[in-house]
DNA sequence: GAAACTCGGGTAATCGATTACCCGCCGACC
DNA sequence: GGTCGGCGGGTAATCGATTACCCGAGTTTC
């Protein structure tokens, strides 16, 4: 590597100046002199060195990203939609995984303001031990949560309105006729599993039916299928389940129809964010869809707007989801008198 | 943000050398200034701006990887090896997809390369069309393949002896009493796709089965799922499918049993990868498992070996896969009689 | 007692790209 | 003819961390 503007500058016959002129247009340079430096860069190869680039600019034209894991469907697919989101802006994207882990994903944060990200999007792993690095980190740079976020509501924000999706689907399954009911879900670590679980029960109390107590693991098709072996095994089945997101929900209804329930002539199941594989479920999933592409977009908007440490209020952006009627819950209450 | 060494040694009272000297402790201080500079940059919240050791440095230790999509479960389980694999030593990973497309293939290298990496990971996107950018890419820095590769063999490799690897499913299916067999997998734009067809070939011809023409499309459930309705609309279907990864065989066992085709009964499913949902596939996927992490280890090794435009041969290593059979295949000769 | 050496500290060069600032030239205008 | 303005080009400062090099004081050695 190394071939400098000053070699280019050289090999033109120019100074630095003329040739970081000629090659960026920002003022004119005579066509000769343009000439003879594109034609002295395109011999050498040169590469601007985006290191010094940035170090002069202050500005390095990346973003960081961190979400808990690229493992689960969810994050990919809005990862993915933010890397579309960006593409034409010039800005790059940085991620990182924090696995779950504040410790890691403190340390991932430190390593991207060291690298002077021009701007930041996480999805904090866990609502509470998250606090300081998040706050921190925003008080460097402008900085949005995507997704999760911490308590306290300090840090702006854009998501999925959990508590009125969970409800779309508590609804739709009591309208289904189904009179009692259980969540499986996350444990309490991450705002979304608390929102969704409070969603629930809140949905649930005000309609009056039974409600088994939750079960609450892990996002993961493990956990569903485990959750789905719990209630085989509790002996009575309850008429629906909503689940913490689609990966709990397909392995709980595999688990089911293993177990010899049928789904959903003996239990609605109904999951939460239709990415991937909720579609191709054997049955096809019912579920709450989260407008990924539309939160993408709008985290980076508002990454724009943000300034870091800014003494304005932050701001929550709750864009509420539509459920997606498949084929593992019940439509009417017909089915449910048998 | 802003505090750099020179407001730590101003608050201190000392010179940007000692300040250096003492955080970094690459030189002497005395206990004295030690402790003075330790507390001004504790105070300012100090923290050296990594752009400019950068540049100064002339390393930023940092890696680059890029992969075809981070949607496809075999990428992403490949990445956090490769981020596992690098943890410990200190240099962290730029993640970048290709999307396929080896236009935008280009354009992450050539970001990555501005931005100084001090080397690269690669899976290329297309056997034919990656070629410039890969071989480009490697003359300037450091750069290990890892899974797909270019053709012409002029940069390193790590991966998975592919051939060795159908041949072990083609035997397999064979031992359990296939007569007719055939390959469902990805259009060839792919080394992973070029060479599981034609190791499937010559497995199959050696031993003088039926050999139904190929399914090839793309490396997704979708396409495993269109792939088994065209057998089922065939009329006849084949004794045993082979197929170019998982996610195809998990369609296909779906689609198959859609069709009301019994798997292993009446057809036997041979996967490839055995990442993520092979196991938890209905029934269970019989697969040819990748060793993933000892690809990983195995790739940052070689990358430390590595150096710019090496003038010695590139190195290729494959590493041979193991068949781990479930429940999509039989086991001996005596289900085929039926 | 002087030379040699060690030790800790400071000054300024360095990495590469950008750009503020200055300079010289040419044409226009009064 | 002199002055002014504009234009194109060059020199050097800048970003922040590191470190080569130098310096002075204290210590050792013959």
């Amino acid at each position: 590597m190394g071939v400098t503007i000053h070699d280019v500058a050289r090999a033109a016959g120019v100074s630095v100046a003329s040739a970081s002129r000629a090659l960026s247009g920002r003022r004119k340079v005579t066509p000769e002199v343009a000439e003879r430096v594109a034609r002295a860069a395109a011999e050498l190869g040169y590469q601007p060195n985006a290191v010094a680039k940035a170090l002069r600019d202050q500005t390095t034209g990346t973003i960081g990203m961190v979400v808990p894991g690229i493992g689960n469907p969810f994050f990919t697919t809005i990862v993915e939609a933010v890397e579309r989101e960006l593409q034409n802006s010039g800005t790059d994207l940085l991620l990182c995984s924090s696995r779950y882990d504040p410790q890691v994903e403190a340390r991932r944060l430190g390593t991207l303001l060291a690298r002077r990200v021009d701007g930041l999007i996480i999805s904090p792993c866990d609502i509470e031990a998250s606090v300081p690095a998040v706050l921190d980190a925003a008080r460097r740079v402008p900085l949005v949560q995507l997704d999760r976020h911490i308590e306290g509501g300090a840090a702006d924000w854009v998501g999925v309105d959990d508590e009125a999706g969970v409800t779309l689907a508590v609804d739709h399954v009591l309208a289904g006729g189904a009179r009692s009911v259980v969540f499986a879900g996350s444990r309490l670590v991450s705002s979304s599993a608390r929102l969704r679980l409070s969603g629930f029960e809140r949905a649930a109390a005000r309609a009056g039916v039974e409600v088994l107590p939750p079960l609450l693991g892990e996002f993961t098709l493990e956990w569903g299928v485990e959750a789905g072996r719990r209630l085989l095994d509790a002996g009575r089945l309850p008429d629906a389940v909503v689940c913490g997101n689609d990966e709990i929900a397909v392995g709980l209804v595999r688990s089911l129809r293993f177990g010899g329930a049928r789904v959903p002539e003996d239990v609605s199941v109904v999951g939460f964010d239709d990415v991937g594989h909720a579609t191709m479920c054997d049955p096809p999933l019912s579920t709450v869809r989260q407008p990924v592409e539309e939160m993408a977009a709008e985290a980076v908007r508002l990454l724009g707007q943000v300034k870091a440490a800014d003494p304005r209020p932050a701001q929550r952006i709750a864009i509420t989801p539509r459920l997606v009627v498949r084929q593992t819950s019940r439509l009417s209450a017909a089915g449910v008198a048998e």
